[in-house]
DNA sequence: CCGCAAGTTAAGCCTTGGCTAACTTGTGAT
DNA sequence: ATCACAAGTTAGCCAAGGCTTAACTTGCGG
């Protein structure tokens, strides 16, 4: 079936690999790569690269094949778009229906596609135009801009500092691989718990477990801090 | 695409479908014909037929080849439950978030598919449980019961006869902006004054003033008789 | 009892979105 | 410098959902 309200091909998957997209390249600065967006979406790598390609011919995406995706001003429009929606939604449900934060998410995920623009709209005012989910996330405007993400680099967060783990400068490949080795990974939330003296290591609390992390990678890992 | 959250191949199209066997069955109180439902959902009698075959398949109708579907207990509840979202949609949109009325109708109509059983609730919560929306359609409650509905078309009154306007069938939006563009709307008390011959028009009196209605309108507008 | 409208079946089309299997490409390690 | 291997792509396929037209049955009114 198409989605409810012709949208001229942009279909609800279409839409959702856009989001992707979006916020894979949000963290890692780069194309995104194929097999990265398959496992974001929990496809085969084949299925990822046939959707691509229909972006592409939306004119949502440009491709460079064997070396990722990146969204067009029109993809990255659509992508921020439903963004938009799903953070006010979130924001709406929990704080005006009051429904429990846990459910908001996977709720906001479906109606994120079927709230008309118009509505999307009178839930922004009724909010009072948030700029900022609850979580710290910016939320798009409606014509389609986003506040730049303030990312320090996670060396300049002092013991009690929480912020979201977004990329690793230069997406160096080999931090990264570290970093995943040890259950961490991009989006990840953190809290700093400690910060040693001379240039010490900080321990730093991920949802997968504390680790102590110090040198060159403390510098180069971005945090985003609400 | 399949339905996004997956209800077992209840799919918006088959909500659809039931949500018109409901309503049709509901003027006419019988087994509904293929021809009403096709020209309802404006397909082709094959494809109304082939659908009705699916909702049997599904438990949700029962059919006697050549006379006619009804559904189901279970069909009458997709159904009444599709409604009742509409309808809280609906009252919840005009009502708290100030959408016009002659929007109201499409964008429910869009997500009362999309929304899950626990927000309609917290919707009709926020609503104080309302029995009844602006239209005077009464809304079935979450178990699925509802208002036995005992309005007429304004077609079917005599001169002399008085009533409550209280609703148009299917809220068509057209209408609704064309009558309330003369100060006719749904609670308003009216007498009919007198009926001209061959089908023509109604001279209805109304609190606003008097007015000639026929056609299509007459039998649409629905009015509740002492 | 017959014809015609209403209903049904048959056959098929198209889109969406996914899969596996088999191929190409580009790269990092030797 | 080359080569193996991972990542990416293509090819070929499938199933579901919904719709269509064309050709058939049915059953009812004259």
């Amino acid at each position: 079936m198409a989605t409810a309200t012709d949208t001229g091909g942009i279909s609800d998957a279409v839409q959702d690999y856009a989001k992707a997209i979006y916020s894979l390249h949000e963290r890692s600065d780069d194309a995104v790569s194929t097999s990265a967006l398959a496992d974001r979406l929990a496809v085969s790598p084949a299925s990822a690269s046939a959707m691509v390609k229909r972006l592409e011919a939306l004119g949502l995406a440009t491709r460079r094949p064997y070396h990722g995706v990146e969204l067009t001003a029109a993809g990255t429009r659509v992508a921020l778009e439903v963004i938009r929606h799903h953070r006010l939604l979130e924001l709406y449900l929990a704080e005006a229906l009051g429904m429990s934060w846990d459910r908001v998410h996977e709720e906001a995920e479906v109606l994120e596609h079927a709230i008309s623009p118009e509505l999307s709209e009178l839930i922004a005012a009724k909010l009072g135009n948030p700029t900022h989910d609850p979580h710290g996330d910016p939320i798009p405007t409606a014509d389609g801009e986003i506040e730049k993400g303030s990312s320090r680099a996670l060396s300049e967060l002092e013991p009690g500092d929480r912020g979201v783990f977004v990329r690793v400068s230069d997406s160096d490949p080999e931090m990264l691989r570290w970093l995943s080795e040890r259950g961490i990974a991009p989006g990840d939330r953190l809290e700093v718990l400690e910060r040693q003296p001379f240039d010490g290591p900080l321990l730093v609390r991920f949802a997968s477990g504390d680790h102590a992390l110090g040198g060159a990678l403390v510098q180069m890992m971005r945090v985003e801090t609400a």
